[in-house]
DNA sequence: CTTAGGG
DNA sequence: CCCTAAG
């Protein structure tokens, strides 16, 4: 059930199993009905959907700090193995955890040709399935900001160890997944105050408001990084719940592929033993993430708002700098990250193969209509595509509702992972890392495709009906395939000069699992397709980045932005965004001075023609005298120089 | 890295 | 918000 792959740096790849899960749930599906009820279901939709229901499970964290009831989990097993040189050959799979009856562990686990495989048991996912808002609320511990925090951590597995293990379905979720907006998991968010920083040597605690958190440092012994990369795919496990989709909020925002030693320690900064190691720079191309991610890990919830004027805008958290310079070239890292990237996936999609074979089949599935009742999981489309009743003959006891498309995708293959990991780290923190860049890149760096007969399925706006998709005939050959996602190309993704190089389009053959209730078998090319994969490919596409989640000003930041403004004037934005916004970490000084390019706009246009929040008049009033008061200083200071220069010629 | 602007 | 050109 492991798919081995041979990776550009030893390790064979990642096999998630598919996570059953609970279907509690699954009558409030709410809004993810709403979609695919349509009759005229595009193609574009089901894409979406799928991506949506990748994405919301991602918001569940293996490691999450905070659980709803109040406990700290630590997920990934612990074991300071060290120097155990796991870099070289030794395969990585994710895997069930086979003690875990209680659903929700998994194993990650090193897998050597000489050796039997060590296995350790995940401890037990706190996030119940039918509490979407707790479990959302107990991953978010970094990079609030961001709203990464959630999508850099998935609970991969849930495994309830049923037979249909392998085997679990789909349901869709929203093909709107960007609605789920952030409210929810700012909200969230701010509770969190779990994340303790670690400085080098001693931890130190954070206690409410105006307290940092210490440098991002890691905590690893920083010897020598080992890049590890899986340069083909894992596996992930087919999504499955039938958690309503309205209540997780999209966790969007740069992926972060960070290993930490005790940062699954919920309490971990308190411990001596994993604080003191430092963390070493790391080179190669992950570095720059890293880094981010590591700024990012840190973020403290401050509960309120900070009294001295605008340090503290929205009251977030804030991480401990050894200097505002430093953090804010981490801020630049991050953000630099995602332009690149795209630049460069823009050349990946040049080729596609168009005659992959359908890595992930999707099937009609017994177990589908199980259930009975509308909660039954299983992906319903309620697209008036007539034929599903006989999909794919070969599969019995297909329940089908008037004209929907029942699917099943049993797993899905994560492209590629790339971690870079010190030498002395210990093998629980491969392990996280491991996690983690597995549920960063699940998190929001993918998007689906489909294939029809080994095609891709290209026009998004052709409906299952029309694409032929719900044809029996065709259910056979239907296929999806997680693909990096074009908008957020990794680094360094185009070689531009390598003709061979396999084009990330291409199809990931799915992992054919051997479970019994697979219905469709895995074409066995797979694993040998993707051993063939150029080594190119391996350091081109590590990161994937998103773009950043849009976040309104609230009311209070502008007001911050305007007095800070009127004080510096419009021409300093880096000052204005440490005298403001320092503690606002994801409010760049680009972003604020982009806010005041619109609040400018905002302020001259009429009331009727504003959108959003609306901000007091008060204030944008406030914005056009500051504009024009420095636009006029801006003026006089070119006059002055002009003059200046005129004299000394 | 910052600014300044266009997209 | 993103992306860039400039400085």
């Amino acid at each position: 059930m492991v798919l081995q792959k041979r990776l550009d740096y030893g390790f064979n790849g990642y096999q998630v199993p598919a996570t059953p899960r609970a279907t509690r749930s699954a009558r409030r599906r709410g809004s993810f009905r709403k979609k695919v009820e349509d009759n005229q279901m595009f193609a574009f939709d089901l894409l979406a959907t799928v991506a949506g229901k990748l994405l919301l499970e991602g918001e569940k964290s293996p490691d999450s700090v905070n659980t709803s009831n109040g406990k700290e989990q630590c997920v990934i097993a612990e074991d300071h193995v060290k120097n155990e040189g796991h870099a070289e050959d030794k395969p990585l799979k994710i895997e069930p955890c086979d003690q875990g009856n209680s659903g929700g562990s998994f194993i990650v686990s090193e897998l050597s040709s000489q050796m039997p495989s060590q296995k350790y048991c995940l401890r037990e996912f706190p996030c119940p399935q039918n509490d979407a808002c707790s479990a959302l609320a107990s991953v978010i511990t970094s990079d609030c900001s961001e709203k990464v925090g959630c999508a850099e951590k998935l609970v991969i597995g849930n495994g309830k160890n049923e037979t249909e293990s392998f085997a679990s379905k789909v349901e869709v979720g929203s093909s709107g997944f960007r609605e789920f907006n952030d409210r929810k998991l700012e909200n969230e968010t701010k509770r969190q105050i779990k994340v303790e920083p670690i400085k080098t040597g001693r931890a130190i605690l954070n206690t409410g408001a105006g307290m940092f958190g210490s440098e991002d440092q890691v905590v690893w012994d920083g010897k020598p990084s080992v890049l590890v990369s899986s340069n083909s795919s894992a596996e992930v496990p087919a999504c499955r719940d039938n958690i309503p989709c309205g209540s997780f909020p999209l966790c969007r925002g740069d992926v972060k592929v960070v290993s930490r030693d005790d940062d699954d320690n919920s309490s971990g900064c308190t411990q001596p033993s994993t604080s003191t190691k430092s963390f070493r720079p790391l080179p190669r191309i992950g570095d720059r993430r890293i880094r981010k991610l590591l700024a990012s890990r840190y973020w403290k919830v401050t509960p309120k708002l900070k009294e001295d004027g605008f340090s503290n805008v929205d009251g977030e958290v804030k991480p401990i700098y050894r200097n505002k310079r430093n953090c804010y070239k981490r801020q630049r890292s991050q953000r630099n990250y995602p332009f690149k990237k795209r630049k460069l996936l823009y050349c990946s999609s040049v080729s596609n193969s168009e005659g992959g074979n359908g890595n992930e089949r999707i099937s009609d599935s017994p177990q589908m209509g199980i259930n009975g009742d509308a909660s039954g999981s299983g992906l319903k489309l309620h697209g008036g595509i007539g034929t599903s009743a006989s999909v794919a003959g070969q599969h019995t006891s297909f329940q089908s509702r008037d004209s929907h498309v029942k699917l099943r995708i049993k797993s899905f293959r994560v492209p590629e992972l790339f971690i870079e990991i010190p030498e002395t780290a210990t093998v629980g923190s491969l392990k996280r890392t491991v996690m983690e860049a597995v549920t960063a890149i699940l998190g929001g760096g993918l998007r689906v495709g489909v294939l029809l007969r080994g095609k891709k399925v290209r026009d998004d706006s052709k409906t299952l009906q029309q694409t032929g998709i719900s044809q029996d005939d065709q259910m056979d050959a239907l296929g999806f395939t997680l693909e990096p996602n074009p908008s957020q190309a990794p680094q360094a993704l185009c070689p531009g000069d390598n003709p061979f190089l396999l084009p990330y389009d291409t199809p990931q053959p799915l992992i054919s699992v051997t479970d019994s209730k697979a219905l469709v078998s895995v074409p066995a090319m797979s694993v040998e397709a993707l051993a063939v994969v150029p080594v190119h490919r391996k350091s081109k596409r590590s990161e994937i980045v998103q773009r950043r989640i849009r976040r309104p000003f609230s009311v209070s930041e502008v007001e911050a932005l305007v007095q800070a403004v009127e004080k510096l004037g419009t021409g300093r934005w880096r000052d204005v965004k440490l005298r403001a916004f320092d503690n606002a970490k994801h409010r760049t000084y680009v972003d604020l001075k982009d806010k005041w390019k619109t609040l400018v706009h905002t302020a001259r246009i009429s009331p009727q023609q504003r959108r959003g929040e609306p901000v007091p008049q008060e204030l944008l009033d406030r914005v056009l005298t500051a504009h024009a008061y420095w636009s006029q200083q801006q003026a006089k200071q070119q006059l002055k120089h002009q003059s200046e220069t005129c004299l000394l010629l």
